[in-house]
DNA sequence: AATACGTGGAG
DNA sequence: TCTCCAAGTAT
């Protein structure tokens, strides 16, 4: 069944609104086309699969992290249709170290309500696009402008930056109020011709020149009109989140091997890295003990090795500690070596890997750099 | 409206 | 080593 495509037609204020200035996207798209990037490996089509890919991968991530994984994905997927009907499971591998996984289980559902609802063609409606799982109003914008020519306005990091310095936009873009006003501007600086220039131009400009730090100012063809320059108040703005203290947690990880295998489990959907495959966490363990001995002695720890089998040795790994937009981990890994194991794992959550095969696997970033190291340690010891 | 959600690079 | 935060979205 499809949906119903039609819309009721925008309507365009534009010109009344009082941030209302088609001298701003002329000077930018201007810029943009003698200066900006133009080889981005999303840049080299209108694919409409290929923008959104490149848009969801981009958000809150950098280019230089992102190419990597776009690369190796399109590889895999070259189709909607293709990411569509494969196992979430391949999907989440192949996201694995990019972070924020909620956006690899949005990108499955994505990929398979296009195929169903608009029989693999990503609408060019912003308006469709947004109601669609991780694209929000500006990724809606952004693929629409890139892949349709769609007249949408962005507001991501680079433009609320760019805006912040150029119009001297003196509170917390993070604010609501605050956000509500840079939408308006948004929309109100859009220009009449050329939007994926200027949508491009807005990102370049953040992204190379208006720098978070040392902007270079003297490139910028705005300098004459902005408001951050002119007052030498560059590095004050755009005005800084205001931070919280770091909470710091611990986690105790427990790695068991068997046979080359290790043992893993899936952690629930929600949270952190939701859904992918971790070591084993014991929760029953205090955190404000002074864990060192205990560990290896305690009953309870015993006890959870026991259920997958005998426990051969034991040893505590060096710790390591991972950081986290709001918080700081620590993470003490306890490593068992089994003589054997039980034929059936007490949970379906469960199960064993081989050691050699961990690059097949959804691993969150620390949990990988431990496997890694124990599988180094093996093959010098072989060689 | 404010907060949760990853990771790696820059300074 | 430590802080900041990047092509935001979902709740």
């Amino acid at each position: 069944m499809k949906k119903q495509l039609s819309l009721p037609p925008q309507r365009d204020n534009q010109s009344d609104s009082i941030y209302f200035d088609p001298s701003f996207s002329a000077a930018l798209i201007a810029w943009q086309r003698e200066h900006g990037r133009h080889a981005l490996p999303w840049q080299k089509t209108c694919d409409a699969y290929r923008i959104w890919l490149s848009e969801i991968m981009l958000q809150q991530t950098q280019v230089a992290a992102v190419i990597p994984y776009y690369e190796r994905f399109l590889h895999r997927f070259p189709t909607v249709r293709s990411l569509a009907a494969a196992p979430i499971e391949d999907v989440m591998t192949l996201w694995s170290g990019l972070g924020y996984y909620t956006r690899a289980r949005n990108l499955h559902r994505c990929a398979q309500q296009v195929v169903h609802q608009y029989e693999g063609e990503f609408p060019s409606d912003p308006r469709l696009l947004q109601e669609l799982p991780g694209i929000g109003r500006s990724t809606a914008a952004a693929i629409s402008a890139f892949a349709y020519e769609t007249k949408a306005a962005i507001l991501d990091g680079n433009v609320k930056r760019v805006f912040a310095r150029v119009f001297g936009i003196d509170a917390y873009p993070g604010l609501k109020q605050v956000e509500n006003q840079l939408w308006l501007r948004a929309e109100a600086l859009l220009p009449s011709y050329d939007i994926r220039s200027y949508t491009q131009g807005l990102m370049d400009l953040g992204a190379t020149l208006c720098t978070r730090s040392k902007p270079a100012c003297g490139r910028c063809p705005f300098q004459t009109r902005c408001i951050a320059f002119a007052e030498q108040r560059t590095a004050e703005l755009p005005v800084k989140k205001p931070k919280r203290e770091q909470k710091e947690k611990q986690t105790w990880m427990f790695l068991l091997e068997h046979d080359g295998d290790i043992l893993l489990e899936q952690r629930p959907m929600s949270g952190i890295w939701g859904g992918l495959l971790s070591l084993p966490e014991f929760a029953g363990m205090q955190e404000s003990s002074s864990i060192t001995q205990i560990a290896l002695d305690s009953p309870e720890i015993q006890q959870f090795a026991m259920q997958f089998g005998e426990i051969h040795t034991c040893s505590k790994l060096p710790s390591l500690s991972h950081g986290f937009t709001h918080f700081r981990l620590q993470i003490d890994v306890l490593y068992f070596h089994l003589a054997n194991r039980t034929t059936l794992l007490s949970d379906s959550r469960y199960a064993w890997a081989p050691l050699k095969q961990l690059e097949q696997l959804a691993l969150p970033a620390p949990v990988k750099t431990i496997l890694q190291e124990l599988a180094v340690g093996r093959d010098r010891l072989q060689a």
